[in-house]
RNA sequence: GUGGCUGUAGUUCAGCUGGCAGAGCACAGGAUUGUGGCUCCUGGUGUCGUGGGUUCAAAUCCCAUCAGCCACCCCA
């Protein structure tokens, strides 16, 4: 009696028909950030709790309720990483590298219900700036952003951003709009009730009717910017009208994690249901000091892949070419099929994809095997070739075929796929 | 963490008020043992998600549990 076993909940594997689809994403992700002169960092997949505890915040729903926290065997407590920004700046401190443009992929895990577009491992991409404050950087890593999805080939999405300043507007700011709120307390949700408290701004997001009602009057966080974080955004916009990038200013972007200051960014795609973000980021001026560096700014984003393939697939986009050996051997007889294992070899060799099934048994059931491998080539081996010391190459698409000297296979599959 | 819907073959699902577990697709083999795709024929013991309960009898009714989907919440 074995035992049947199961994944985690809100975990899934990449089968082989889609996992092509996902190398496709990475490529061109990689592709873009190599435009824009990034280089790839990777970092463990767990690390200190405390790490995330202190830079995402510690009254942040991710630390909260969303870590997976457990002690190794000597009592150490670490954390999955449930973002990438924090670790990439923790090695950017650790290593001393100097003003960095850094990418990664890979796997983040939070603790949430699974949903359409969420799940409890799932697999981001984001990259960060680290080193200049100046507001056309900030421009730039949105405009790569951007560059991605369309080189892709979606369109369907709209880019908002907004400024929540630094620490001391977003203090005032918190405090205009519990000032603002308290009158009507009785009148709010519970979860808005508990928002005033622990995060005012998610007020301006509250989908209940009754609640919305006031997000229309609320007090607005530019109005609370100062100077310079105002001038800062304007030069922010400014690069970005330059760029050519189009985006609307939506002053209720709230970005989940304490360390954003600053520039916020999303960018939706509002055909994918509730989990409507395809990827966010923002400034985070005081997080690498915070984490034990230097006071150095930076800024970054990243979005999942989950959803990116969601909106790919709801546009009908292409992911490239699912893999497929170019050549298929068949082979009739016990000389044919060691003359067959021969040819197969040089063939891979040669670095042509190349495929045959040696337990098939009649010619006819190789045949289909040929056709469904999509290869574009059969080779064919029987005693007439082995007598002859021959080759009959059949090109699978066209239904033609001819019969080659056993020496002439380079050139005469090399001229088949110029063909083709 | 909360709510709603759903778990039957590899997959999509049917199985009405309890009475022998089914279909399409996919897959495999075959239709004068050297030619694929189209057509036709043949092939199913599958823990009916899991555990318990009711009953002569449970895929079907009840409870629990796990999982999936959708929404809340949150965010990628």
């Amino acid at each position: 009696m074995s035992q049947r076993y199961k994944i985690p909940r809100g975990t899934y594997d990449i089968l082989p028909q889609d996992s092509y689809k996902r190398q496709y994403l990475m490529d061109v992700f990689r592709r873009t950030a190599d435009l824009y002169n990034y280089r790839e960092i990777v970092t463990p997949m767990f690390e200190s709790a405390d790490l995330f505890e202190r830079s995402v915040g510690d009254t942040s729903d991710i630390v909260q309720k969303e870590m997976y926290v457990f002690e190794d065997r000597k009592e150490r407590r670490f954390a999955l990483r449930p973002e990438g920004t924090a670790p990439v700046v923790r090695s950017f401190v650790e290593n001393g590298l100097p003003g960095s443009r850094l990418y990664y992929m890979g796997a983040m895990f939070r603790y949430d219900r699974p949903q359409k577009g969420r799940y409890r491992q799932f697999y981001q991409y984001g990259l960060e700036a680290i080193g200049s404050a100046h507001p056309y950087i900030d421009a730039e890593v949105i405009a790569l952003a951007v560059h991605y999805l369309e080189s892709l080939g979606l369109k369907d999405f709209r880019l908002e951003i907004n400024s929540v300043g630094g620490p001391a507007s977003a203090e005032a700011y918190n405090q205009a709009l519990k000032d603002y709120y308290s009158p009507h307390v009785d009148e709010l949700c519970e979860d808005c009730r508990n928002r005033m408290e622990k995060n005012p701004r998610r007020l301006l997001d509250c989908k209940i009717p009754t609640c919305k009602v006031f997000a229309k009057d609320a007090p607005v966080m530019l109005d609370y910017l100062d100077d310079q974080a105002r001038e800062y955004f304007e030069k922010v916009k400014f690069y970005l009208d330059e760029i050519g990038i189009e985006y609307h200013v939506n002053p209720h972007i709230v970005r989940g994690l304490d360390y954003y200051t600053d520039t916020a960014f999303e960018i939706l795609d509002d055909s994918l249901g509730a989990q409507n973000a395809l990827l966010g980021g923002g400034r985070y001026n005081g997080l690498v000091e915070q984490i034990g560096g230097k006071d150095v700014p930076g800024i970054g984003f990243a979005g999942g892949f989950e959803r990116l393939t969601l909106s790919m697939e709801k546009n009908g986009l292409s992911f490239g070419d699912e893999p497929h050996p170019e050549v298929f051997l068949v082979a009739m007889g016990e000389t044919a099929e060691v003359q067959a294992v021969k040819v197969v070899n040089q063939l891979r060799l040669m670095g042509i994809p190349t495929d045959f099934d040696i337990e098939k048994g009649s010619f006819k059931s190789q045949m289909k095997a040929a056709n469904k491998s999509g290869a574009g080539i059969a080779i064919i081996i029987g005693d007439d070739e082995i007598k002859n010391n021959t080759l009959t190459i059949k090109d699978m698409r066209q239904g033609t075929q001819e019969t080659v000297s056993a020496g002439d296979i380079k050139e005469s599959i090399l001229k088949l796929r110029e063909q083709s």
